[in-house]
DNA sequence: TTTTTTAATGAATATTTATTCATTAACTTG
DNA sequence: CAAGTTAATGAATAAATATTCATTAAAAAA
């Protein structure tokens, strides 16, 4: 059988480990299908990873990597406070859609007992531009007088119920859906 | 051993169960586990429920019927609008800290597998409460123009996200927190 | 090309977990 | 209270899944 660059083969194991972590949750993630998933042959997954719980914990620490600052990217030329908010929550609105599986794996894997070694702050890794950006604007009073956490509340909260109903097909999410949904939640935590 | 009643076992065996699917998730769930944690021998288990996916289905059923308008009591005396919203989304928030396990099962069981036998639609008659009052407060143009789901969204989503940040640690609940971030959230709905 | 080294394979084994059922204990009835 | 009935028990068995490792195939070195 062809040889394949190990990064390779890593990355195709995590991709086949993530799609079946969200079928399935964690204790349901089956080592026979990864490898099957991966187009490898079982003992092969052993060869990249010491056991199923270390899979799991690489694949987070890589997802993490993978998505912190994927979505908060080319903001440097927007001058004004509010349309520097506006372009932070619509990358985020779309790289939630774009990476729902990323960031599915994510919120599980924060819910599961695999996070209870690791700092329970970890959680909030995802927003860090969030929170930077909320820094400036409570000190120029452009936002409303709240804590960052509810203020991302206020923010981020509707983006998740609305990506939720979209997967359930109650909602369909377009450019425009996303717009005008900005107007709104900007006019809940502007100042 | 001394005999207990049948509704108070299956009782027992539903509250095991529920602490348990929170901490594994489903698959995680051990038919063991649950007895030794309703007390009770393994074998015990099968005579209530046939087999484990029933008894996940089972306790589906049972915390549906449980929990809708659990949180949606006591809102006839409501006159204005604003307050009957008020109310209504204050009962929602104190319900979600106090019944986080219940909810937490819901949203799970949601995006497992295990769903996608019965009606997706499903996963929204939590909220079904707040979508009729929806339909008041549009006809009455008392909010803003939009999809009910996107108002669902503006309301319910920042409950959620605070609830994660609350069990973090990253958030302190408190009534006077949730008193404010109301009318945050009431801003951006509201006409 | 031949030899040596390294990686992949998947059937076999070990482990974990679901489920059963012969036995025992507790209730019920006469 | 004795006989009969029903429920509970948990060790034994079955089924599912993780993990290993002797064998084979590919790549590298000689």
């Amino acid at each position: 059988m062809a040889r394949i660059r190990d990064e390779q083969k890593v990355e195709l194991i995590y991709q086949a480990a993530l799609e079946l972590v969200l079928k399935q949750g964690f204790s349901g993630l089956k080592m026979a299908d990864v490898a099957v998933h991966a187009g490898l042959a079982t003992g092969t997954v052993y060869i990249y990873f010491k056991d199923k719980e270390t899979l799991i914990h690489q694949l987070y620490n890589h997802l993490k990597k993978k998505c912190v600052e994927m979505y908060a990217e080319g903001l440097e030329g927007e001058d004004s406070f509010r349309k520097l908010v506006r372009r932070l929550w619509k990358q985020f609105f779309n790289f939630c859609i774009e990476h729902s599986a990323e960031v599915a794996f994510l919120e599980q894997y924060h819910r599961s007992p695999y996070l209870k070694s690791q700092n329970k702050k970890d959680s909030n890794y995802l927003y860090g531009p969030f929170l930077d950006m909320f820094s400036r604007g409570l000190q120029e009073k452009r936002l409303i007088k709240a804590d960052k956490e509810i203020i991302l509340a206020l923010l981020v909260g509707p983006v998740h119920e609305m990506i939720r109903l979209h997967r359930d097909g109650t909602l369909k999410i377009t450019p425009s859906v996303i717009d005008s949904t900005f107007e709104h939640v900007w006019e809940c935590v502007k100042r």
